[in-house]
DNA sequence: ATCATGAGTATAGTTTATATACCCATCATG
DNA sequence: CATGATGGGTATATAAACTATACTCATGAT
């Protein structure tokens, strides 16, 4: 089959199982065929999902059979819920708003910082053909008030979950240090690299963080959220680069949800806590 | 144009823009078309966006000219970075990987509760048909210990960016609340819905959060901040549910931001934060 | 010198899709 | 209770897209 039809029955069954039914209409609107192609395409379905699919000729609508059985999707929450969050803010558009009739919804709203597309792009190649590059960065350091030129080896990426950022040699301290991406303004000159990303000992070091349901709460409490993480004997880990274990801490609270958080707020703890500790106190060195 | 060959020509030129190059055997493994079709599509491409495409001999390898202008899709950050996150867990697949030659990277890891499918589609169901329905539901509050049958109304589905929770009238506490989707185990019986979403005051209602950036950071650096925000007079506005307001607090660190963090790491803070705290204190009444 | 690789092209044939036209059932409306 | 609007189905002829197969060319590695 090809590509295309493949989408369009996909497109087909997502629509059943999530939304409960599906016009022609939608499936012309969606990818621009004709209603005889449409019309078509839900005689495929038919055929290759029987039973599927029952006609309301009172709604003047397909709908899910109630023992509806998926076979071009594997039904998935997350790959619901992320279509939904792309068709909040309207911005990315990562996802092809596949949604028709979405419930009411809201993501909290993140202040999110722009980053030059030109600037992502001249650092993919430095990374892909191991350069080392320029770029016009605003540092929070106190001692630096203004942007300045720095030359850096970028070698990877990584997100705190907010916002991503470089890993990079820096030529100035030469040491390995994080740049966030989104302060930087502009970039030029490639040169040759400054350092191996092998070297690079805390990004590529992890951390196994041990995490255990919050002895805080009721034990079914503790178990329901034992299951929820699918741990076993009430533990679960989780590897972390060092060099991310600073974000690691701040994102999760950890070091403060024991001091400022409500225990029903806090699943999780970490169970390592001198081991983390240790880690981390290497990683900020 | 066929949306099918729309889709491998915007493919043709994400993959020029963002990695650089691209050859024909990309195309065949991505859409499962022949060689040739492969073929007259960058034809096609070079056609519809002449000169950006070049033929470098020696690598065997099709390359961005230097002056690359796309024409199939805005040149978009976050878009690139969506697809990189996409590729990590490799759990999810909301986007097709797009990406062959992406760097290194890894986003940290949060650890993430599974949401039932059947559970998240009965709940939309009832969100769409206006119905009640009762949910097999883990409370975290301190009294209730193992999971119970609730009936709810629900009407919205909210997110506060790790998770995501159903707004919905509680038959039991008769009023609104939330129920976070990962602790509702089960659903059964539709009936009719015990409120009218209208009647979700904190749900409606937003407040309007004024942020600036951090006081404690240099002149340079707020103004800097005050860009990235597209701050006027560095100051901006998010419009926040009450019924989020919550989570904004908690997300944003703003309530340990201030005694906790090192300023540079805290780039805005609340600038009506009277306002803002009795806003808060009403959401949580 | 030889071969593997990646690309281009041509032909014939198949699949997919369109445009157009006409038919049917349901339901709301006058 | 006729009427029309709506949503769906189908038939035909035609066009576009795509495949399979086969052969050619340029480059660079062995």
């Amino acid at each position: 089959m090809r590509w295309g039809v493949e989408k369009r029955l996909e497109f087909i069954e997502f629509r059943l199982f999530w939304e409960g039914g599906i016009n022609r209409a939608d499936i012309v609107e969606q990818f621009g065929v004709s209603v005889p192609q449409a019309s078509k395409d839900l005689t495929l379905y038919e055929e290759k999902a029987p039973g599927n699919l029952i006609y309301d000729k009172s709604a003047k609508r397909y709908k899910a059979a109630d023992d509806f059985k998926p076979v071009f999707m594997q039904p998935d929450a997350s790959t619901y819920l992320a279509h939904l969050r792309d068709t909040n803010g309207g911005a990315s558009g990562v996802t092809e708003a596949w949604l028709a009739s979405a419930p009411a919804h809201d993501a909290l709203p993140i202040p999110h910082r722009r980053v030059e597309a030109d600037v992502l792009r001249d650092v993919l190649k430095a990374v892909r053909e191991g350069h080392s590059i320029e770029v016009f960065y605003q540092s929070m350091s106190a001692n630096k008030h203004t942007p300045e030129w720095r030359r850096i080896s970028p070698h990877a990426l990584g997100s705190d979950g907010l916002r991503w950022h470089i890993r990079a040699f820096c030529h100035i301290d030469h040491k390995f240090k994080d740049f966030i991406l989104s302060r930087c303004m502009k970039t030029r000159k490639h040169e040759l690299s400054g350092a191996s990303a092998n070297d690079d000992k805390l990004w590529h070091d992890r951390f196994s963080v041990a995490l255990e349901p919050n002895p805080a709460l009721s034990e079914s409490q503790r178990s329901i959220i034992a299951q929820d993480y699918e741990m076993t004997n009430e533990r679960t880990e989780v590897m972390v680069r060092k060099a991310l274990l600073y974000y690691f801490l701040k994102r999760l609270r950890l070091d403060v949800a024991d001091k400022l958080d409500n225990p029903h707020e806090v699943p999780v703890v970490v169970a390592n806590r001198a081991a983390f500790d240790a880690a981390l106190a290497e990683a900020m060195a």
